[in-house]
DNA sequence: CGGCCTGTTGATCTGTTTCAATTTGGGTGG
DNA sequence: CCACCCAAATTGAAACAGATCAACAGGCCG
């Protein structure tokens, strides 16, 4: 019987991406399917970092605390992505379902030693760590030199960015909430939710529901932004 | 004649570290030695990432700008830091010496044939790119949550952490302006200032001159930062 | 000696937060 | 299927941390 891997529709953009159809045989001996409910904690900032993770479908959210229980959310991650790499023997942060999640599991012992054989998988973590560490830096820019209203429309463009494959009609679905989006570009709920309404004023979106946003004004919201072209 | 790799006194801490005495051999003949004067560019954010580079000596500052010219500093490097791992097939941000500085230079195709033949080369950067990862999401939550005074708190304790090998009675040296500083942890010069003056006050911090403090008051400095211990 | 860059301090202003009150919407049980 | 409930989202008013504008002090180099 030949690996579930084959069959798998986001193996180009995972990690196994990496490997030749016959490699797939091995690395799928090491991977478990798991399932996640909407809420359910995949693991804890500070937990023994024992496993990786490659989202296969769903949304998980990426975050830090500090002592007093204010919350940075650091990332969102959507089937494809990669989890497991930020870490230094425990995670660096909690990762938490909050839709529905599938991910593939590889405990990471028998996956480090797939690494050992597999040179290819190697780079392709490299290539993949070097991305993430280019986004974390612009996401320290976001942080520490934009405005409310710049934040806002990065934060829309990046997932606009990370969701181009399914996105039809610069309609963009957001699955989490506001204060998640608020945690995650260093806002309020409030000022996030005000934000919304301004650029909606302004026609550079416009809100189907608090969770389908249209992107009209594409190109406003990119000056916004401060991408270069 | 030997390498001059084998006595270089960073090579513990630094890439190099994961080669044996005579891997070094083939290593340093890619290797080219440099300098820059304090106030030298050695790249520029969007140039193609032609060359990596070892830090050997000085202080090399990072940076990203808006199209308006707001700056984030997005880290200072100093002897035995790596530079080059974020890229995206141009760098990510523009690297500056703010000290005189020394490097070891490698062209970046050179250094992607040795990572075939060393893959402990390549397990090393893996790792580096995993901490360098987890740095990154640190600053993000001070970016994101932090007070003016919980920033400062933790970019002095960052930079001690970092020289803790050389330093010496808790006296930090700070090779970079206010505004560097301001920069990189988002705030204005002038707030840092302000804030250096009122961890003066209570006492956490002594200014022996603008580029030296002592850390007085370690354990309220790192409850500041929201420190874990 | 003079000019300039860096750092510090003061006064004022403003974007965002905080506190508070509604409104909306999705999910559940009758 | 609808009414109810509760969490999420929106909106308003007031407060505040940090930014901005401005003045000045000190050190370094030409």
């Amino acid at each position: 019987m030949a690996s579930p891997c084959v069959a798998c529709n986001i193996r180009e953009t995972a990690v196994c991406g990496a490997l030749a159809p016959e490699e797939l045989e091995r690395f799928s001996s090491i991977v478990m399917a798991q399932t996640f409910e909407a809420g359910e904690t995949i693991f804890f900032e500070g937990d023994t970092a024992a496993n990786l993770y490659n989202v296969t479908g769903g949304c998980v959210r990426l975050s830090k605390l500090l002592p007093d229980g204010r919350r940075q959310v650091t990332g969102f991650l959507f089937a494809g992505d990669f989890l497991g790499l930020a870490y230094v023997d425990s995670y660096a942060f909690t990762a938490e379902a909050i839709t529905d999640v599938r991910v593939c599991l590889f405990p990471r012992g028998r996956f480090q030693a797939l690494l050992d054989d597999f040179p290819a998988l190697e780079k392709r973590l490299l290539g993949m760590a070097s991305n993430e560490l280019a986004a974390a830096q612009d996401q320290i820019l976001l942080l520490g030199r934009k405005s409310a209203k710049e934040k806002v429309a990065s934060f829309l463009l990046n997932l606009a960015k990370r969701q181009s494959a399914t996105m039809v009609d610069n309609l963009l679905h957001l699955p989490m909430t506001r204060s998640d989006i608020a945690d995650c570009v260093g806002l309020t709920t409030e000022t996030v939710s005000r934000t919304f309404t301004k650029l909606t004023e302004e026609r550079l979106i416009t809100l189907k529901t608090p969770h389908e946003v249209e992107l009209t004004g594409l190109g406003d919201l990119h000056d916004l932004a401060g991408d270069y072209h």
